[in-house]
DNA sequence: TTACGTGGTATAGTTACGTCA
DNA sequence: TTTGACGTAACTATACCACGT
């Protein structure tokens, strides 16, 4: 039921305009010459129309200004909105016409219907990316764990080959000795060992240590994946299938910057504000 | 060719009303 | 019956573009 308060007054430029409460001001004939700020201020709300209007107009007002537009009319505009988002002036016209509206409800509805639209889409974009985010953080909490695991490895084989070298020294000296006291032959004091480890333990491959000069990958603190790079990486798969509701350039935002980043992942003109600017 | 005014439409943000739990 | 949250129609401000002069 409406609120059955009426008002009246005038905008800026002297315009009367006459409404039933709900802002709907048909007659308004210009387009910037009503100040929201002083109207909203100023605009007298009836809640009595003995000393303004007779009966039968103001029912009028009720039965053809209704607020609200109908189940059929808003499904017809949907319809339209599917077709197209962006209204031509002939097409806003006969939509006018054919559901009954002023061509300025028409307008407006489809400037609302954008920008609900887009609300949408950057809810599910968000929604897309915190996935994204969730599924990287878990990668990389594995992949460091692994990564602490064949760091722990690389040691434990570091100290069996320096015990194991230490013996072959020790014992290849007092070998070296008796052999020079039977042949008169000196040996070279050591000698390079290439050692195949068979004790490696499922990470995916055996390691091939050149001895002597200790394991190949030294701990020095810093990750093994730069942090500037990785998250462009692993940019998450491109969503073909998104269906095209209608948008500005009919390009889903989110998908189109992940798949520049895929692209693109060392250029660091990249790194700006990129998807989460919408322009 | 360039500058300027005008009209239409875009987005972003706001206001107020209708509806419903 | 009242109230707060939410959806929506209508609005303002501002920017951009096309077009005529």
């Amino acid at each position: 039921m409406e609120s059955g308060r009426l008002f009246f007054g005038c905008n800026s430029s002297n315009m009367l305009f006459l409404g039933n409460g709900n802002g709907d001001n048909y007659f308004r004939g210009t387009r910037m010459g009503f100040n929201m700020e002083e109207s909203s201020k100023k605009r007298p709300f009836l809640s009595s129309i003995d000393d303004m209007l007779e009966e039968e107009y103001y029912d009028e007002q009720l039965t053809e200004k209704k607020r609200r537009l109908s189940p059929e009319q808003v499904h017809m505009l949907e319809q339209s909105f599917e077709e197209d988002n962006k209204l031509e002036p002939e097409r806003k016209t006969e939509l006018a016409k054919k559901l009954g509206l002023q061509p300025r409800q028409v307008a407006v509805w489809f400037q609302n219907r954008r920008a609900r639209w887009k609300t949408k889409t950057l809810e599910r974009d968000y929604d897309r990316l915190k996935s994204s985010y969730d599924i990287l953080t878990s990668d990389f909490d594995s992949i460091a764990k692994e990564n602490e695991k064949l760091k722990a490895e690389v040691v434990s084989l570091t100290e069996k080959l320096q015990s194991k070298e230490a013996a072959n020294i020790s014992r290849t000296g007092e070998d070296a000795d008796t052999a020079a006291e039977e042949a008169g032959h000196t040996p070279p004091p050591s000698a390079t060992v290439k050692i195949e480890d068979h004790l490696s333990t499922g990470s995916g491959g055996s390691a091939v240590v050149d001895d002597l000069d200790g394991p190949q990958l030294v701990d020095s603190g810093d990750s093994y994946f730069p942090a500037t790079d990785y998250p462009h990486e692993y940019a998450a798969p491109v969503d073909q299938s998104e269906e095209d509701d209608g948008s500005d350039d009919g390009r889903n935002n989110f998908s189109y910057q992940f798949a520049t980043a895929d692209h693109h992942h060392h250029h660091e003109e990249d790194d700006s504000l990129g998807w989460w600017v919408w322009s």
